[in-house]
DNA sequence: TTTT
DNA sequence: TTTT
């Protein structure tokens, strides 16, 4: 359809590791579990409540699912943009069912860690070598298609 | 959780009439069908291919629901801004189940019109959808909250 | 600067025909003019109030160029995501100064027409309500600019 | 105007500590100073470039200039949502000058620390006050208006 | 002026 | 399951 806007951005923790898996030809999908959460004072009470809210986020984009395998783990933080997509399945009895998930795919997506490399965990090799990286083409991280820019 | 973003943007259009139901206090809540869509080229056959996804958008804020009753129909055209929800329920089976909605509530929500009041225009699918609506504002909602801008 | 976010999303109507110049290497860049406005009521007298704010938008992406040439005009209803930039030249006195732009350029770029193809132009009712805008801080050239826009 | 938006997200570091004012009236105004930054591979040279962008942001909302005040420092890394504004004024010589600035007022805006409260600085006065505040410390603010939620 |  |  056109004129249409499909945007999520979400700043949360991860929940558990990121999970790697191949598509039949080869392509790397990463699945995270990421958490949002609000906090607010309830009006009768006062007391003060949260609700933790937890995203399903999965990464086609081939660069950014590099990056989330080398540098994200379970309680990193992360900024991210994707779409919002509802797939159908069926399950064992064959009922349909629907699951909702952050898509992150093509040119459209972002990924960004908001905290310093090696912080609390275990680094990749070096701090600064992030520019060695292939660092794919769809991700936010597009760093050598992304060239020249004069400013 | 502190730190965190939970944010959707959606531009599309109804798939329906907004329904309207109230809470046993008496609460206005407003529910939305949006399409949005995306269109590509088969990689492989050069096709042009369409998808359209349904997103179901729950609106609790007042002031929003309001404009929706009021403005908003089969067809219209919005932009809104809500945040990402998973609620978990039974089937008649008993089985959990869970629904992923947009939700418009409290202080972080935004729901605007982004066609004229009335405007005819060269409807889609049926001439007769627009055009006989309510004369009014079709702006951004929440004016009357929002006092006083000192500029 | 790693973890960092600089986004804008504007929707609005064109206070005037997309520009269209030619770096010195041949690639397009079109300047927008974008007027998005808020409207309150004003905290002592009740009265009504309407602010305009005029937005000055560059966009480097090609892609997105041959969209604003071909189906943009005085008018149009548009949906933008680009980022901020502040530049500085030089007046005629010699003097610094400075102008901040929402720029359209590589992958992080969105550009989205919100009425039908042929649908656009000046509202009927009043063909030049858009008119009256201050002419821009600078309407200076940046041929000297060459980018390499990934599309 | 009506069915527009006008939006901005940012995510940076701060340059120096934030910079609290009062107008006539008493109300609290902050100013922000905030970098972004991108970088990329030089197409010709493969050389990794960078560059920064400054961003000047303007608090207006009571409850962030608060947070702002109490938990901001120079260095800090914060998200953000506001509203592009330009305006007028005159320089020594009389002549108009204008100025973009990132504005957080009203609604529709939001600020959020992206670190641990204490993080590398001088933390707020009582690390366990959290609960007792009106609104939590890096929490997204305005916690106070944004009651009973349902869920 | 920040940050990596 | 994260985080505060």
């Amino acid at each position: 359809m056109a004129g249409s806007v499909n945007k999520v951005i979400l700043v949360g923790n991860l929940g558990q590791d990121p999970e790697i898996r191949r598509t039949q030809d080869g392509r790397p999908v990463c699945t995270l579990s990421l958490a949002t959460g609000e906090s607010w004072k309830d009006k009768n009470t006062g007391e003060r409540k949260e609700k933790t809210e937890w995203h399903r986020v999965v990464i086609f984009a081939e660069g950014l699912c590099k990056i989330a395998e080398q540098y994200l783990k379970k309680g990193s933080k992360v900024y991210l943009e994707g779409k919002l997509m509802t797939r159908k399945w069926q399950d064992q009895s064959g009922q349909d069912r629907y699951t909702t998930e952050v898509v992150l795919q093509g040119y459209n997506a972002a990924l960004t860690m908001l905290e310093k490399v090696g912080a609390g965990g275990p680094p990749p090799a070096e701090p600064d070598s992030y520019g060695d990286q292939p660092t794919g083409p769809d991700s936010r991280t597009r760093d050598d298609l992304d060239d020249d820019i004069p400013f």
